[in-house]
DNA sequence: AATGGAACTTAACAGCGTTAACTTAACAAT
DNA sequence: ATTGTTAAGTTAACGCTGTTAAGTTCCATT
């Protein structure tokens, strides 16, 4: 920005009074929201960042452990919208099954709407992988790891295969695995298009209803055998189907 | 390097005679797929393949524009055997949407086998990011771009549905779109356990099994009115399904 | 014998994340 | 008012990265 202080003349104190580190932080952290979107990821280097903030680069790891922490806070607070619009969506008063497609078609805009964040937290190599030696976790204490909001959004949907289980309708596997299968496939639909946003894929929004179309039916087949066809029915629809 | 090369004395010329510089570049590639599954992709850095080659790290310009087009290279040599793979499946004297069927495991059990590329050609971002005006393509010929490969085995499942749509069962949506749905939902399951090893899973073959249900199923809803059992019946399952 | 080009080297650049060592400024207690 | 403590910040540097510029060596052809 370089002459971005000339503007900046009313918070020109430079150097934080004693107990104001955590406003630095915060500062730190909007600096880095805003580079994200205005140059891109790739583009935030951590000198940058401290150019931005009007500091310099080793004054960042006085707030953060690095670089990444910077990055999994960000990202962590994003996705704690998509958890409280999770939450939102699993007390409206519908079907299970219903709330089901809700939150699948809440989940794949969310992420297409966010896509530097989704690609950190679910795309990016989570281990350092020189780190193969990790075994099985006994210490689930860490719940500040990167994939945490995004397991607690995953737990959203469990939550809800449960309730459709007992709602009295015949699950394939069990709740979990469940979930995991429709997960995963909205998450394909969101992964895909972010990585290879050139692909001439068909049109995005019948992508969407597809996709979720698909996680639900594809994981709850009594649902076509004409036991709930409650599920579909509710769902306003723009688009005619064949 | 200095001295290392003291180790490699059967193939010490060192340097190539005249016309051989090929042989180098393929020297290069086999020594970049070792060290991919040796130390990890992070640890495949330019001078540590040189070395690996037992030239200096400016050597291996003369054979690839950067290292990416190493990368790309290596990629596309491996998912070309996806592609004969999936030709092989084409070809198979099978209800087509059995064949659709082996395709999507034959796709995912690939995926898990080889992570890196994977990875490599279809979640780390294909442009380069300051490149944001590129607009739509209107020229195919550059078919080397990192993609390509990839792009060809989605074409072998759009035949595929083109195919079943033949054999008269009714599609929801374009055999283009169909593709992609099924596609992208078997991606889903391959992006997330390629990048989050460490989650705690369902057993990969029930996933691997959902998943090919899934993308089957959720696409076709009229196999689960009755229309078409045979094409389930006739996959040979190993593992009961409750 | 001279030449030209393929195959390669060494030296260096600019940038990265990060650390060590040092300085400055703000407050509390004397 | 002066001091001592320490939070907040600096400059310099390390070791690494991908990559380029310029120069060297060696061989085949003329």
């Amino acid at each position: 920005m370089g002459f971005s202080r000339k503007m900046a003349a009313t918070k020109m104190p430079v150097r934080k009074p004693r107990g104001e580190g955590h406003t630095r932080r915060e500062e730190i952290l909007a600096a880095a929201k805003a580079l994200f979107l205005e140059e891109g990821v790739r583009a935030t280097t951590m000198r940058r960042l401290a150019e931005r903030v009007g500091v310099s680069a080793p004054a960042l790891y006085l707030y953060f452990k690095d670089k990444d922490a910077i990055l999994i806070e960000l990202c962590d607070r994003i996705f704690a919208r998509l958890l409280v619009r999770m939450e939102e969506i699993e007390r409206e008063p519908l079907p299970a099954c219903q709330r089901l497609r809700r939150m699948g078609e809440a989940y794949i805009r969310f992420g297409l709407e966010h896509p530097d964040e989704y690609r950190i937290t679910f795309l990016e190599a989570t281990a350092p992988e020189p780190i193969r030696f990790t075994g099985h976790r006994t210490d689930t204490s860490d719940l500040s790891q990167p994939g945490a909001k995004g397991a607690m959004v995953f737990s959203k949907i469990v939550e809800v295969y449960e309730a459709i289980a007992r709602e009295g309708i015949a699950l394939p596997h069990s709740p979990v695995t469940c979930a995991e299968l429709s997960f995963l496939a909205c998450h394909g639909l969101v992964a895909a298009l972010i990585s290879e946003p050139d692909f001439p894929w068909s049109d995005r929004e019948t992508l969407i209803r597809g996709m979720v179309d698909v996680s639900v039916r594809g994981v709850l087949p009594a649902l076509d055998a004409g036991l709930a066809v409650a599920c579909e029915a509710a769902t306003p629809r723009t688009r005619r189907r064949r």
